[in-house]
RNA sequence: UUGGACGUCGGCAAGCGGUAAGCCACCGGGUUUUGAUCCCGGCAUUCGCAGGUUCGAAUCCUGCCGUCCAAGCCA
């Protein structure tokens, strides 16, 4: 047994706390053959960043241990589910890197058995069909500190109860006329363990099964047979499902189950300025606040990828933040931090002027075009090298000039001089502006010494500037992302507000009069760059041609010319 | 006033009775043809609070305080 034979799992000091726990049980001869997880999703919507997590989890602890982790489907509720989701959450998983050729599994193949199991308990005086409709139950549940009281239909006879359960199973009774129910105890302290449901009636189709069945299992009931069923050695699920465990147990206790796994819960994910429930993720896309379950901006594994970060970024996130029973609130820039540590060294540079400024340079020839050399990647000599166009009139960033600039301003401004990337020093010599006053296009003469961008006599300028060629330079569209949500922790809104009051208004800015250098449009969809002095970016991955260039903002870059600017 | 779980730097998070790791953020300084990267330095005498046990406590005990979960025929 190689414990944490994959070093992306590996962390600096010591294991998390359920990788102990799987620890000691092997130790104590607990774990048969070799530890099995499982990662089980319910196929009602896209996968987000705190399933990644528990993917992670789930599949680096089997490789870890050298078991097997089962992508499996929990779709035992067909009102809810739909085969959309179940190709999204499979495509998701195979992108992060995991459950490549490997099976998938589905609890809705393990119906017949889930029967069996609840005629077996049936047959042991351990369930009953209550014909009680939903508001009795609720009513005689009780509460926290109220003990429930019995069903008036908690003694029906084991052949009654046979008898009617046939008759749910046969479609005889509507919907809400009656459920079959564990008989355990109505004045449990644990309220799960007061008479749970395990089968419901639903007249639906099940995407999987169709109209074979019309009665289905309820999570409690099911789950813990799942894992047993696959020999599950540790059933690892978020915090909430901690009250349940006593439950997933009584379950397994009480049926000739093959094994019976352990169930281990931590604590879920949460991001700073966005939310996770799939309820409302659903909502942002049903009523369109963004642009479907991929778009740039949502917390969802396909809006990430879509966004530009990469599976190793996200399993490196995962790893990083650590599991625990805490309940946290990560800081979406530590993620940043992630994507942007990788792009920095595997992103080819590339140069895209987002708010153009017309520079003409007087004193270079009209009509001449020369080739700049780039290197791709300052930090990688491998990355090689490509020619970027120069001509009289360029393309410049509005913020990199000022008429009046304030001190430790390092760009281009009446009579500064300052160096094109990669090409001259320019000086410039006169603004010119439109009737209302506004700068339009700047005259600007160059030194030819310095091409390549150093001046033979060690003059030097503070400033570098990124530019495009007007002539060969290709327009784009650049989309511009920030935060969904204005507020850090939205589990603090304010009394009587909706989380749809702190949707980000400038989430989204699309700029579509951009120029890039023209070795841009024909990057492939997905493909990142670093647009030089202003973050990642990548080639959309439904948008982007060569004819219509669109580049999504992935993560801009740090700016501490912005943090100076917001100290004065 | 029910049961369960959890409280270590602004955010994650190690620590498991021998005297507070690491990462992000932040603050200084250096290098730089990206105000990026990189490099160097700073950043918890203290672990929710109060007692107790011990030569020694973030770690053990007791009591308090705070937060989260639970009254679906959702998962």
């Amino acid at each position: 047994m190689s414990v944490n034979s994959n070093p992306e799992n590996e962390t600096k000091k010591g294991v998390d706390f359920i990788r102990q726990i799987i620890n000691e049980d092997i130790k104590a001869g607990k774990v048969p053959q070799c530890v099995q997880t499982r990662f089980p999703p319910e196929p009602n919507g896209y996968l987000h960043i705190g399933h990644a997590k528990s993917i992670c989890l789930n599949f680096g602890i089997a490789e870890d241990y050298e078991g097997t982790c089962k992508l499996r489907f929990d779709d035992t509720n067909p009102s809810k589910e739909e085969q959309e989701y179940v190709d999204s959450i499979v495509e998701d998983v195979r992108w992060l890197g995991f459950n490549q050729d490997e099976k998938i599994y589905f609890a809705s193949d393990y119906f017949d058995q889930f029967y069996a199991w609840a005629i077996e308990l049936i047959k042991n005086g351990k369930a009953y069909v209550d014909s009680q409709n939903a508001q009795q139950i609720r009513e005689t549940r009780g509460t926290p500190t109220v003990t429930g009281t019995d069903s008036p239909f908690r003694n029906r006879t084991v052949e009654e109860n046979l008898e009617l359960f046939e008759k749910m199973k046969n479609g005889e009774f509507e919907e809400g006329e009656c459920i079959l129910r564990a008989k355990i105890d109505m004045a449990h302290q644990n309220m799960n363990m007061r008479d749970p449901a395990m089968y419901r009636i639903r007249k639906a189709s099940h995407h999987r099964t169709g109209d074979k069945w019309c009665i289905y299992p309820m999570y409690d009931f099911a789950h813990g047979y799942e894992d047993a069923i696959e020999g599950i050695t540790h059933s690892i699920c978020t915090l909430e499902f901690e009250n349940h465990r006593p439950l997933y147990n009584w379950f397994l206790e009480n049926v000739s189950a093959p094994c019976h796994p352990r169930q281990v819960e931590f604590a879920r994910l949460n991001l700073t300025y966005t939310v996770m429930s799939k309820r409302r993720l659903l909502e942002l896309v049903t009523e369109k606040y963004v642009n479907g379950w991929d778009d740039p901006r949502m917390p969802t594994i396909s809006g990430f990828r879509r966004r530009g970060y990469t599976p190793s970024s996200i399993r490196r996130f995962a790893r990083e933040i650590g599991v625990a029973k805490v309940n946290s609130l990560v800081d979406i820039n530590f993620l940043q931090f992630i994507i942007r540590e990788e792009l920095n060294e595997t992103a080819d540079r590339a140069m895209a002027v987002l708010n153009p400024l017309k520079v003409v340079i007087s004193n270079y020839p009209e009509g001449q075009i020369e080739m700049m050399e780039g290197e791709n990647n300052p930090g990688d000599p491998d990355a090689g090298s490509r020619e970027i166009p120069f001509g009289r009139e360029i393309y410049i960033e509005q913020d990199d000039f000022m008429e009046e600039p304030p001190k430790k301003f390092f760009r281009l401004a009446p009579g500064k001089e300052v160096r094109l990337k990669h090409a001259y020093f320019i000086t410039c010599d006169e603004v010119v502006k439109d009737e209302k006053g506004n700068v339009i296009q700047l005259n600007c003469s160059y030194d030819p010494a310095t091409r390549g961008g150093d001046s033979p006599d060690g003059r030097k300028v503070k400033g570098t500037l990124h530019w495009v060629s007007a002539e060969k330079g290709k327009k784009a569209e650049v989309r511009l992302y920030d935060n969904l949500f204005t507020l850090e922790n939205m589990d603090e809104m304010e009394e009587g507000k909706d989380y749809k009051d702190y949707l980000n208004p400038e989430s989204l800015v699309i700029n579509t009069s951009c120029i890039v250098e023209p070795s841009l449009v024909d990057a492939a969809p997905g493909k990142s760059f670093q647009f030089l002095r202003q973050g990642y970016f990548s080639a959309d991955l439904k948008d982007h041609s060569p004819e219509h260039p669109v580049f999504n903002r992935t993560v801009a870059l740090k700016d501490s010319w912005a943090k100076i600017q917001k100290k004065n």
